[in-house]
DNA sequence: CGGATCGTTGATCAACTTCAACGGTCGTGG
DNA sequence: CCACGACCGTTGAAGTTGATCAACGATCCG
């Protein structure tokens, strides 16, 4: 399971064997099942977890009771409420599996740990954020200048096998339209 | 000017004598008029810019020429295309200064010989970025869950100073709403 | 002074939401 | 192992929000 860790990692930076070591040591293994929480509002979050395997995703719940994902999170993502986790004030978002899952969790001491004791983890976070910055700017002009059409496909283009596993119902609410809308889109498509 | 930098890294990590002159050595300084261009979509962006006074926007067109503003950026903020920065591909944004600007720019080439010779300096701008994420987060969810007149609120209440220093048509722009809308939405809270 | 820039107002229109009802499928407990 | 309920997607009809188009007024600046 650490492999897939590891293997991630290495994408973005190079390990010698004694930092390997010392990054393996900070990580807790844990299993999830469908429908299970790794997170509820409310509640401090307390890691940052590493996806191995499976399926999440990280949703709150407005003033009228209606649900907003978030984040989907699958193999190699990273997940928490970031906010919580950094400040230890109680998460506003919800974070639970859509498939069965393997994750590797850090907590907030072991990561400042970490980065401290392992420079180039530093390294490796500041690069996974960048490319996390450049994710959400993209997803952030395109839910602000194009049609639900147009999100629509640019989610399926852009994530087309995660696409398969994620409920529709999900997708909608990730992109902030109604599933009755995805459905006639779906249908306008098929005319074609 | 550099002071103005350094006490922004400082409030995220602390520096030594020795790691502050390093870093010094790095940036160049550029001023900047009002509606004056730092970069042009199209062109490669070569620099991170760091605003140590004035004001600035990122801006892209789209297909049917709509401008649209992405990121306002002001004293003690980066702006750059990251994309374009960290890749060399043609930029597809555009900055220009809303008022006039001084900057203090770091090369690509000398942002990893920043990262790699004074390693503090991955802590702080992984620390940067991850409060960048916040921010993107959070506008994200606003953009997907709000109507067009809580977006607007938000945006002044947790913009209050910046926000009157900005254009009306360039804060609707920025929230992907018409200028008109907020005009009515401005008329409609002076009723109450 | 005259044009460019910015905000306002009114009227119309389109995209998308909401509400309601229905059909299919999956999984769990009797 | 079947039946029932939860879950998910679909379809139709009606309603709303906000966009668009057009015209006008104010202010700023060269």
């Amino acid at each position: 399971m650490v492999e897939v860790l590891f293997e991630h990692i290495e994408k973005k930076v190079t390990l010698s064997d004694a930092e390997r070591s010392a990054v393996k040591d900070f990580f807790t293994p844990k299993s999830l099942r469908k429908r299970q929480y790794l997170l509820q509002a409310g509640d401090s979050c307390k890691y940052l977890a590493f996806i191995a395997e499976g399926l999440l995703r990280t949703y709150n719940t407005d003033d009228k009771g209606n649900e907003h994902v978030s984040v989907f999170g699958w193999e190699g993502w990273w997940l928490s409420d970031f906010n919580s986790f950094l400040t230890g004030v109680p998460a506003i978002y919800n974070i639970d599996a859509i498939e069965d899952a393997q994750l590797l969790l850090l907590s907030r001491a072991d990561y400042e740990k970490l980065t401290l004791n392992v420079p180039i983890m530093d390294r490796y976070f500041r690069i996974l954020f960048q490319n996390s910055i450049l994710t959400k700017e993209r997803r952030l002009t395109s839910s602000i200048s194009h049609t639900a059409k147009e999100k629509y496909l640019e989610f399926i283009s852009s994530n087309p096998e995660v696409s398969q596993r994620i409920p529709q119902h999900l997708i909608a609410s990730y992109l902030g339209i109604a599933p009755e809308t995805i459905s006639r889109i779906k249908k306008d498509l098929l005319k074609k």
